[in-house]
DNA sequence: AGCCAGGCTACCG
DNA sequence: CGGTAGCATGGC
């Protein structure tokens, strides 16, 4: 037992399974890791880890959606569409021109996967694709063990003065693993309590890490 | 009305 | 290297 590995057992007690990264027609799907299920669910996966780049996923729903009703969630499709018409499927997730172009280059880099799990240094060379996206689509998606830092992670480790202001996505990433690797053997169990784990620290920091000061009536703090 | 959201790139010193 | 402006819509 470490102190990591407490926080986690504290936040699952405290909020209950997550069900991340959900999936349109299921939403969340807590207590069922199957998810996702097939290639078109991956590739929805990565398309919502572009598109929830600093916006709520309630945005990504409706941008998914409207692609949805076009047939668009799929990678053939959408770069055969018009990019007017993308931009405006996805406008409702914000960054929509930026957003667009991230989308079209990492569809490049998919078709040429053929089916295969991409590695985080081919996810990181593509533009619009960061340490975190790529984690998310790797953990995810891809069902790899690759922990998802976001910024809630961070305001809360350093809160509870387990990480320095300083550090960096990778120190704050190994530590989590380093943690976990520690007390959970099987890779099964390990993947689930990745996903959960983040999904937990967002549902904490939605509460108590979104406006500052940070931290006031975290439970944690012990 | 203003701040924040499940970040990333480009550019600056 | 670290720090920061710009990107944009939507919700509260």
């Amino acid at each position: 037992m470490n102190k990591i590995y407490e926080i986690y057992k504290q936040l699952h007690a405290n909020y209950g399974s997550q069900g991340w990264w959900p999936i349109l027609g299921y939403g969340y799907h807590k207590d069922d890791y199957t998810f996702p299920r097939n290639s078109d669910e991956i590739f929805e996966v990565c398309l919502g880890s572009i598109l929830t780049q600093n916006t709520t996923f309630t945005s990504v729903v409706k941008s998914l959606e409207n692609l949805y009703a076009k047939g668009a969630i799929n990678p053939y499709k959408i770069e055969n569409m018009d990019i007017k018409e993308l931009k405006e499927a996805i406008r409702p997730s914000g960054y929509y021109n930026q957003k667009a172009l991230y989308i079209l280059e990492f569809i490049k880099f998919y078709k040429s996967l053929d089916g295969k799990t991409p590695t985080r240094e081919a996810l990181l060379n593509i533009k619009g694709i960061g340490e975190e996206t790529a984690d998310s689509m790797l953990l995810y998606g891809y069902k790899e063990l690759e922990f998802k830092v976001d910024a809630y992670t961070k305001r809360l480790l350093t809160h509870l003065e387990l990480v320095d202001e300083r550090a960096k996505y990778g120190n704050i990433k190994q530590l989590m693993q380093n943690s976990l690797k520690e007390v959970i053997n099987d890779k099964e169990n390990l993947l689930r309590v990745y996903q959960e784990f983040h999904a937990l620290i967002v549902e904490h920091g939605k509460k108590y890490y979104s406006k500052k000061p940070y931290g006031v009536g975290c439970f944690l703090a012990n």
